[in-house]
DNA sequence: TTTCGGATATACCAGCCTGTATATTTTTTG
DNA sequence: CAAAAAATATACAGGCTGGTATATCCGAAA
């Protein structure tokens, strides 16, 4: 990938996060990426399509992060369902988060027919799925209902972190993911 | 109130939720509730004001029909607790519900120095006192971190719901909720 | 050195944004 | 009925929006 192509989707990235994406022209994108809007076009047939590629790069990004992580140690399955919560919480308590992309986009996006409101639905699925493989593999028999609570508690943690800095949801959320995961793994 | 500017906001509440508050401009506003931008701006100082104060009568509205949903029968306290999220179900599963308002505003304006932003995290811990008094009352000794626990759960459910109608993350959420309430009643 | 393609600067477009000025009509009140 | 108040219509201002047309620049390949 072009290195000014990489340049602009960071920046948007970062501009998207801090100021909304509504809120985020273009202009001010190719300003602060150092170069014109003709640049932009040229990589980005639009604004919405720059937005989707954000979007899938911010997913990709904490995804394949979230997974390395927890395929460092490959201790036990149980295990790594609780360590999932330790990551988790690095990932929020880093200096660099700012609220989870596809959450708020959903959020400015919110009819069904937008593009960027289907991708955000996408990747909320896929993350699930992905809780969804790790209960499942940790012996879990309602994986996926087990998938679906842990999911909240993340999400929720997620957004009241963006809320307010601080708030201390993640440790919250993690103290009942093991009281979830315990009572799962029981059954 | 005069009824034009119960009328205003009333409209400008139902395109907020379904279009986004920066996706809809003031034009749309009036057209939508027949009246002028002369008559929004003699009712409200600025958008922003406006945006304000739908966000006030959401939370408002919420918190008054759930409070009135929960002391109709009462119960035992611990009870009330277990009935709260057939009541947060009930609204989730309306119809009319389009996602929590103050989650989608402070996800469009991330900003700490937006006042809209201020104002949703400021709801976001009254709603969350509301639940630490239930759980108090329940005789829950962590009443806050219990609390807490279960604003995750709800803000998750809700932003679920929102994200995909039907996703059932209400129904988990319950079944989590009662888990968690056990477990901390118990302690 | 010439040619050629990608990045650039600049200017522009039409439409939308919030907010206002003015003047007219309707409604309420004395 | 008259005076005051509220709501209206219309038009406009200035700025920002996403997106484009044109023309220049610059570095690499021939």
């Amino acid at each position: 990938m072009s290195p000014l192509k990489h340049k602009i989707l960071q920046v948007a990235s970062d501009l998207f996060q801090t100021r909304g994406i509504n809120a985020t022209g273009v202009d001010t994108i190719v300003a602060v990426a150092g170069t014109t809007k003709m640049t932009l076009y040229k990589h980005f047939t639009s604004k919405e399509l720059l937005i989707l590629e954000v979007l899938k790069k911010c997913h990709q990004d904490f995804q394949s992060w979230l997974n390395d992580r927890l395929s460092r140690h490959d201790r036990k399955p149980a295990e790594k369902l609780q360590k999932l919560f330790d990551a988790i919480e690095e990932w929020i308590n880093s200096p660099a988060y700012q609220g989870m992309a596809f959450l708020k986009a959903s959020a400015e996006f919110p009819e069904e027919s937008s593009a960027i409101h289907r991708l955000s639905a996408e990747q909320s699925e896929a993350f699930r799925d992905y809780l969804a493989a790790l209960a499942r593999e940790a012996g879990v028999k309602d994986h996926k209902g087990l998938a679906l609570q842990l999911s909240l508690l993340i999400e929720g943690a997620m957004h009241a972190e963006h809320i307010r800095r601080g708030s201390g949801g993640i440790r919250h959320a993690k103290k009942a993911a093991r009281i979830l995961i315990d009572n799962a793994l029981k059954a």
